[in-house]
DNA sequence: TGACAGCATGACAACCTGTCATATATAATT
DNA sequence: AATTATATATGACAGGTTGTCATGCTGTCA
């Protein structure tokens, strides 16, 4: 988390500082990230952008958090749009991510913010852990999807479905992003996981 | 690849910048695991290095060879012994790559090669492709895997659901390695996925 | 006015990587 | 044996990086 230092300073600074940073996470992945390139072009000293933030982690995650918040829409919408079934759900949540992804202007910042959850998992356990309100946002989550035509006995099973759908995406998107898969050829790859889950791998008998 | 230079070193000379690096990625993730390090403790020059291998990414595939190997050996034995029962097969084989991973001398450095296989996606990808003998491996992998009792259709399904398990393990791994969960927790869920991915999550009628 | 807390600053130490001109060793050819 | 050609070794160097810290500034409060 930011600084109270930082909280206190004028809308503008901020801004420009988060503008900065959010040019920067676009040119490149986190990894590559500088923080020179951010406090030159937010014109903030190399002192001060410490008494801001821990380290440019810390930048990274205060940063996206209106990208966060914008998927956390999309899956909303999605989800209500097909009545809480969860396959579905996650077929047209995938077109709509990869329909952002492509048309957006800020396309290439929304491909590197995927692909930074893969380069560092741990900024990813940060970014879950940090915003508290998290927390409540899945929980209204899972009261929307429909339970009915699932074969769970309980809640914990469907967090771990929920855990291996995220996954099928997570990595259909890098293939994407990273290799420059086709992302139709990813959409039929993903349908098919999906089939897979949703029948099952044994044959009845067992 | 190293480059011939390399190869055609006197072998003990190999073994030493072999020897030096795993220290080194031993001692970090790879992403800062530092040549400087590697070059000192070789007794070798900077620019031999760049002579040898093209980055440290060169050097780290070629490095771990042996433990991919090595782990390859392990899923051939747990397959035989569990005759080809894919899930059956796949949670001997957590247990064993736990075992490995606790109680190996090299345990440090294992743990540090399943962690960069989520840091970096892209070495992941020339680690697969560069050795050649992998799609023959797999191959041979793939026949001893019993389908009569799995609900497939086709090869390309099977090599779907393996991408399913193996993400299972790698995601229950980094659990247990960067955020120092219990193997036996990570486990129980594990054992959970595979009995979701067994029985499917939709209900019959569908 | 003095004292103090909050904030800003940039020089600095300590790292890092990849390159390249040069030096040396080894092999080939005259 | 002497010369040439090729292969390999070297470390200084340029151009980066990060995180720290002593110092200076500024505004508030007594």
């Amino acid at each position: 988390m930011p600084t109270l230092t930082f909280l206190n300073l004028p809308k503008e600074k901020q801004n420009n500082i988060i503008e900065a940073s959010l040019k920067e996470f676009e040119r490149v992945l986190l990894r590559d990230a500088s923080i020179n390139k951010i406090i030159k072009d937010a014109n903030i000293s190399r002192g001060s952008f410490y008494n801001y933030f821990e380290d440019i982690n810390d930048l990274y995650i205060y940063s996206i958090n209106e990208y966060k918040n914008k998927f956390t829409k999309i899956i909303k919408e999605s989800l209500k749009e097909k009545n809480g079934d969860l396959i579905e759900t996650t077929k047209i949540l995938y077109d709509r991510i990869i329909y952002q992804s492509t048309l957006d202007e800020n396309r290439q910042l929304i491909k590197n913010i995927f692909l930074n959850l893969n380069y560092n998992i741990s900024i990813k356990n940060r970014l879950e852990c940090e915003q508290l309100n998290d927390k409540y946002e899945i929980i209204q989550l899972l009261e929307q999807i429909n339970k009915k035509n699932l074969n769970i006995n309980t809640e914990e099973e469907l967090l771990y479905i929920i855990d291996i759908i995220i996954n099928f995406i997570i990595h259909g998107l890098i293939e994407i992003f990273l290799n420059n898969k086709n992302p139709e050829e990813i959409k039929e790859k993903i349908n098919k996981q999906l089939q897979i889950l949703k029948r099952g791998i044994y044959k009845e008998d067992k």
